[in-house]
Order: structure tokens, then sequence, then C-alpha cells
DNA sequence: GCTATTTGACCGCG
DNA sequence: CGCGGTCAAATAGC
């Protein structure tokens, strides 16, 4: 049935159920001893879910007029701080030129003023010098180069992306790739706006990962790229992925470079510390970082929140790799909200208080439980 | 021929 | 005015 639901539709969803669950993970936060920096984040993220839900229902034509088959989302009525919608304005109004008025707001070519209005968040990558392997792998979306700069002061330029469906789809995502000058071994991958393409994210096949070609680019010859392979190769053997049923009746070999959505936007990368991969997970679930597919976070970093339970906060779940050994035990969800403070893994069904053979929906979308 | 990357030019902001 | 970020023509690769 969702399956001919249109792309503004999904979206809206998408973004609404996004709001929602960023704002009950702000909750959760504001009676917690939570950062400063994090709270700013889910607000922002809410912000930018509300704004994208408004912009689709402008944008989807007569319905956006017609309180009676889309009611007017409760929140326009109390207005967005800083929003550069208009709430109030006439979106209905005679001379209103939808179209132009969503390519005003959706235009990436925007003025930087507004494009300064992203999320913006950082990720750190470190490749293994050893095995070439734990390099910054596919991040699941396909980005193109637009830019190289060498930057004051740093030893290795700074490489520019965008997503590839900027044009076609009027993604906005960006990033930009930095070595880091102390430890080559790092890349600093900043990551700025939302996908919102469609994307697969991880569970899509995307073209080499520009990360890839950066080391590519500092590192001469191909030997190392060669010991990837072969390790990704054992990686690969060891993991299955579901990405359609959860009820085991459907595991297929994990298709394709995995990258689990890990940080509040960015995506945490697999790393073989296990040659054997997921079977040889340690059971060790829910409440702690100790994934051995998961880079360790530096201090400073944001990236690997764990939520209490994680399923709660998925507004839509993309994928669920799951354990070799135990069928009713996830390794990893990622979920269809770039904006969530997210969250890993290693949760079992069981402790998200999901029976084992719950039946997920194919296109991933949760049903609205009670927890 | 199409798509992605490279790279010098351009522009806006501080 | 310098720097970071982006544009766009040229080039490369398939």
């Amino acid at each position: 049935m969702e399956g001919g639901w249109s792309y503004e539709q999904k979206t809206l969803i998408s973004e609404l159920i996004q709001g929602a669950n960023l704002a009950k993970q702000l909750r959760a936060h504001l009676s917690s001893a939570s950062s400063a920096e994090t709270r700013e984040v889910l607000i922002n993220g809410i912000i930018n879910s509300f704004e994208k839900a408004l912009m689709v229902l402008k944008w989807s034509g007569p319905v956006a007029c017609q309180p009676q088959r889309v009611p007017a989302p409760a929140v326009g009525a109390s207005g967005i701080p800083g929003s550069p919608l208009s709430v109030n304005g006439s979106p209905c109004s005679d001379d209103f030129d939808r179209s132009a008025a969503v390519r005003e707001q959706f235009d990436c070519r925007d003025t930087s003023k507004k494009r300064k209005m992203l999320p913006k968040w950082t990720d750190q990558v470190r490749i293994s010098p050893d095995t070439g392997l734990e390099g910054p792998q596919d991040d699941g979306y396909s980005w193109r180069k637009y830019g190289q700069k060498d930057i004051l002061g740093a030893k290795y330029p700074r490489s520019y992306y965008r997503c590839t469906y900027r044009n076609t789809q009027n993604c906005c995502a960006t990033k930009q790739v930095q070595r880091s000058d102390d430890d080559h071994t790092v890349f600093e991958i900043t990551y700025r706006g939302k996908h919102t393409c469609l994307q697969g994210g991880p569970s899509t096949p995307a073209p080499p990962s520009p990360e890839k070609q950066e080391l590519k680019q500092v590192t001469h010859g191909n030997h190392q790229q060669d010991q990837s392979q072969d390790a990704l190769a054992r990686f690969r053997n060891g993991l299955r992925v579901d990405t359609e049923n959860l009820d085991g009746s459907n595991i297929t070999e994990m298709p394709r470079p995995f990258s689990f959505r890990s940080s509040s936007f960015g995506f945490v990368h697999g790393e073989t510390h296990s040659s054997s991969g997921l079977a040889n997970n340690t059971g060790n679930h829910g409440g702690n970082l100790s994934s051995p597919f998961l880079s360790p976070s530096t201090p400073e970093s944001n990236y690997f929140s764990l939520s209490p339970c994680p399923m709660t906060e998925f507004g839509q779940i993309h994928n669920r790799y799951r354990s070799e050994s135990d069928p009713a035990e996830i390794i990893s969800a990622t979920n269809s909200s770039a904006n969530s403070p997210i969250l890993d893994l290693d949760f079992s069904l069981e402790e998200v208080g999901i029976e084992p053979n719950f039946p997920f929906n194919t296109d991933g979308f949760l049903p609205k439980l009670d927890y």
C-alpha cells in the first residue's frame, strides 16, 4: 500500500515521524545531563523536519490547499522559530506560485545565509594503515565531487562533495572531506544538510566512496586496496542482512559494503575487528557500544549515543542487520532520519519489547506502537 | 556520448 | 583583502 505513495507523501510522513521522534528525544535529553550541543542538534533536527514537512505540503499541489484532505500541521500555527517559512503566508492565494516558492525554499543554489542554516555535523573516520580496510567506507549515499581546495594551514586539501541527486531530486546534502593533519589515518568528514533524495541510504549500492578516492590520492599503488577488498569480502561472508522480513525467511547475504547510520547525521563504517563478522558477536546487547563493527568514537564526538530503546526512536527503519547465530538479535538498524542523534546497535528484539517474528512492514515503516 | 572528476575562476563573508 | 566554498569549462574514463 505504501508502495503507491508518492515521493511527497513518503517524505511528509518521514519528516513528521522524524520530528516527533526528535521531540521525544529532546524531552528525554532535557531531563538528563546531556550536553547543550546535543539539545541544539535535536532542536535543529525538529525545526528542519517540520520545515520540510510544511514545504512538502505546500509542494503537493491542491492537497495543501484543502484542509479537509490534509489537516494543517498544528506546529504551523505556532510558527517555527528561525524558520524561513512564512507560516502565516497565504500559500493558497490565487497568485501564489507554489512551485516557485518551493523551488526558492528547496533550491540548493541558494544564498549562503540559507545554506548556513542547514544542519551540520562532523564524523571522524579512521583508516588503518595496516589493513587499509578501516578507511572511510561508503557511507551509503552517492556523492559527486565538485571541488577541492588547499586549506590554509592544513597539510591536505579539502574535498567538496554534493549529493549525486542534487539536480534531479534537489537534494542539498553536501559533505567535505579533510584528512587530519595530526593523524593522517583520520578523515574528518563534515556533512551539511540532510538527504532529501530517495537514495536507499546504507542499503543502496553506491559508487566508490569519495573517501576511498581520497585515500587513493594519498596512497600510492593499490596494494592497500587489494587487502581492503579481501578483508571486506571476509566480512561480507560473515554477515547476513535481511532488509525485507524479520521472520528469518528471507535472509540474504549482505549485498554491499556496509555502513551503519550511527551519528547524529552520518554513518559509522564497519570494521573487521573480527574477521568472522557478525557471527562472532558477543551477544552483549543493549546499553553498550561494544559492537565490534563500530569504530570507536572519540571522546569529543557525539557519534554513538545509545538510546535505551533504539527501536522506538527510529521513525523508519531501512535495514535490520541480524546476527547469524541468533536470528532474534538485531545487530543494527538504520533509520531514515538523518537528524536523529542515534543510536546504535547491538540490541535484541526482545530487549525492545518486540516479538522476534514481529511483522515489520516491508517498506521499513514501524507500525505505531506504545512502548 | 554520457557521466564523473579536475581545476582555475569567481564570489561572498569576515 | 584573504580565505573558504562553489561554479563551470575542460578533461578523463567508461
